[in-house]
DNA sequence: GATGAATGAGACTTCATTCAT
DNA sequence: GATGAATGAAGTCTCATTCAT
């Protein structure tokens, strides 16, 4: 008894370390290494040593490579999205808030474009449903946002939010996807959110 | 040599029409079994198998099997898009038609979702760039379409179609990528798109 | 500790009947799992939750996945092989109550043919020795009933009845080993058991 | 031209050898390590840079790793099974010819217990069927000398081999799967045999 | 006895693509 | 242009089993 003690004292082990830790130090890691060598190129395996955790144990906590993705995603990106919407200027016009918001979602994908490019291809085709949670929350997050924004112009907020949500979406896209230009992909943008808001 | 010559003398443009058939059947045979078995079930042997050429022969044609995909779904697809604007009542308010078109898209989409899904995927994420010019037709086909569908209400037509585009599209991949209704995602459209055109 | 006792003597036996029914409950949701799903298909983890213990637990009463498999058939067989015999008529010659034996032992295997190839190819190569009791347990079963059947015509029951036993598994393995028909095999068995009983 | 003339010369490369020496290869390099190792502890890998082929190369020549096994076998135990019928001594009877063979055939196995466990496991339940013409040619073979041995004393030849191997094959069993001595099995098997033969 | 979170070994095979002919 | 034998990279995730509680 007392050597037991003693030994934790000595060595804390994994065990009592409890989950919530547990997924933060994977989330942790996952994201290091998605960020230093990208996606392809990092092993679950890695994932596995940097968080200290066993191999099998990793997927205890995300299904697939994939979900930890996701998991990687939201945080920052839930995150990112937070600060833009406390940073927006009230009194700029809806327009230019909402480009406000996107140019700097749209910067936040520019610091790692191929990760964005896996991250997005995964939202149109997921590996799992597990995580399909994290994806609505964040997207109650950013229509939350939106919202507010258009409220003061738009009958309908909701489906305003989304309309400017889905034109940001398909920017996004052209330029991820087919090296459209992110300035050219940016001033489409605002022209249709300019018809969009009248 | 000289009978080289004279063989095709006597068919001109033998080697051309030989090439194209071949290219036909290739995409026929691609499409048969995309079909039938999936993307990822079907080999690139199958295909070679079923259009009758050799294996490394394929690769004469299409740099890589992604770009079969593109030219399966190019081919239906822009025949699909050409009927449905053919069939449009021009007497429908901008609205219905662009409904129309899309439902049609839908559910030609709904008639092989994971294949759409896999599409999908390659839009956002292309492995080669050599099929972008078929994407770029397709693309124009369906703009010039909608240009003319949103005209009588719209102040700058490019602008509303690709808008209208848009929406569209991110209703398709919240249906594809989400398992978000059909019905659902089309409601939502409609009224996304009624706010566009004010 | 005088708790304990009280409820011993309440419950006598208590504790060891509710190892039976834990063990019968595993072998119960082993045979349904197997047979629905196949071996291999089948985790313990699953066998576990539909025998509603803990996943460990399930090694307290089954040294491997194999010996489960060895239980479930157990049980099994020996019910069917009893039945078998007691069926028996006994006016039919030797060789044809050994025939009708084998016949409805082949056809207790053509119910599952896949579990009954796991089950050979682990008799053949047996993942422990602990269920060693069980198929001993079978085997004197089937031998003392094959002995009562050619004892009427045979010098030394015991060789006979072993030399039956090897034709029928031989047969046995023959038709699930390699798809000679079922019908083939028997008709082998047949001529083979009518040469060893003269 | 001249360079690559030169070049072969200097460097003999893999293509120009042809597909039966690859085969032999193969099949020696397997054979190597199958018995230095053992069959789970040797990889595709050390086979395919011992056979100093490419790792998919092997899978043009053998559809699955077991059936690798089953070509070692079958060449290794096809040379024994002739030298063992080609020194038969025809004066003895036939049960000491039989028992002759299958003494021999037995003593084979015992050179690489483990091996042929997981040989008569793979008979059991195979993993492919490509390899069943190699099975089935070694039986006739065997089959054809043991009818040779029991033609005098039988009837049926043919059913009295088959009895014959049968006996031995459980026999075997009975040894590789569960301890049985090998002597107690063949003396077992001498008194079956007897038997048999009358 | 019971639990269930944690472990970690593990190597097969596939199949798109190439390139010598 | 056509062929098809040869290549080889590649790495996830499963799942039986353990053992601290």
């Amino acid at each position: 008894m007392a050597n037991a003690v003693a030994l934790d004292q000595l060595a804390p082990g994994r065990r009592e370390r409890n989950k919530l830790e547990k997924q933060a130090r994977i989330v942790w890691a996952a994201r290091q290494l998605f960020h230093r060598q990208g996606f392809a190129e990092t092993t679950t395996q890695q994932i596995a040593v940097e968080a200290d955790i066993g191999t099998g144990t990793l997927f205890l906590y995300a299904k697939c490579k994939e979900d930890l993705l996701i998991m990687v995603f939201k945080d920052e990106m839930l995150e990112t999205v937070r600060e833009i919407f406390a940073r927006l200027s009230p009194k700029a016009s809806p327009v230019d808030q909402l480009m406000a918001v996107f140019e700097h979602m749209m910067a936040y994908h520019a610091r790692d474009i191929d990760l964005s490019r896996v991250l997005l291809r995964e939202l149109v085709m997921p590996s799992s449903l597990d995580r399909r949670g994290d994806v609505t929350e964040l997207m109650d997050a950013i229509y939350s946002g939106l919202m507010d924004i258009v409220r003061p112009v738009a009958d309908e907020p909701e489906v305003a939010a989304r309309s400017a949500f889905a034109l940001y979406y398909f920017a996004l896209i052209s330029w991820l996807g087919r090296g459209f230009e992110r300035r050219a992909a940016l001033t489409h943008l605002r022209t249709q959110l300019s018809g969009l808001l009248k």
